[in-house]
DNA sequence: GTTAGACTTAGAACAATTCTAAGTCTATAA
DNA sequence: TTATAGACTTAGAATTGTTCTAAGTCTAAC
């Protein structure tokens, strides 16, 4: 359950993409830098701008192969909190976030090991993927006295 | 925690919807009486070739206003599972999901009431909104012998 | 009956993502 | 080395789900 987090050196990274099975192309060395640097959730969008923030050009289609490609090889997570926008999160163990419906900003929960304990069994037939918690938070609001 | 579920007659949509502050117009009150006559998880694409499945007209946009509203007022709760498609919950009650991946099928999981118990302290100024619980399932597969 | 505001509508617009079809690169094998 | 097959990348078009716009219709209050 080990939920510290190193950045990564460029030459790590390759090793990385090899050891799971990815041709480190350019292109997907400089998205794993990106998404490694820090533990972060980023959209598509995001990584599209950091990507391209110099000079050099990645695709659009290229990023969302790669992101693509991590989710596959278990690199990478997706989190589902809001319609129409998908967060990568560098953090690929299980782990569940807060979601500040206000601002939008995703933080990782540590080992919870909590919402497997009570689950009903699961439907026949079935097995386990995995189990997202999102704990859904606000900015507090002043009080607000009756008019 | 009442899981049990008892379909709605017309008459009693129309009254639903004045506690809720809802106008009942023609539209509202069959859009209502689709959502309510099951517990169920539609998307709003669903909900459109429903209430239209005769012969009578609602427009896209009234089911999105529609849906948007009955959100709003907590008639129904919006379910985020993949990226690209909304669900909608009949069901407003706090209450958690399966989810089969390969089917996308949506299934209620009752009162759990655990996911908040070791959940570590909010962070600061914030207060809680909501707890999604989603339990990612897959068929289960034959056993796989090595080859 | 009038009228203001609420509601609905068709279709355009939009945002995120995927697809297409054509190039480019790379890994391996002559 | 060079040839070649397949893997990879690309620009832009297409698709999907959703929201917006602007114009019409309904309704509730007067
Ligand atoms: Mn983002
Ligand atoms: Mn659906
Ligand atoms: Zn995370
Ligand atoms: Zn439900």
């Amino acid at each position: 359950m080990d939920m510290k987090f190193q950045p990564i050196g460029r030459e790590a990274i390759t090793e990385l993409l090899r050891v799971h099975g990815i041709t480190p192309t350019s292109q997907r060395v400089k998205i794993a830098g990106i998404l490694f640097a820090e533990r972060a959730h980023f959209c598509a969008e995001q990584v599209y701008a950091r990507v391209n923030e110099d000079d050099a050009e990645v695709s659009k289609a290229t990023v969302y192969n790669t992101l693509g490609l991590f989710v596959a090889k278990g690199l990478v997570r997706q989190v589902f909190v809001e319609p129409g926008k998908v967060f990568y999160d560098s953090n690929a163990h299980p782990h569940h976030h807060f979601y500040d419906t206000g601002s939008g900003e995703l933080t990782d929960i540590d080992a919870l090991g909590v919402a497997l304990h009570e689950l009903p069994p699961l439907p026949a037939d079935t097995e386990l993927d995995s189990v997202d918690v999102i704990v859904r938070i606000r900015q507090r609001q002043p009080k607000i006295r009756p008019a």
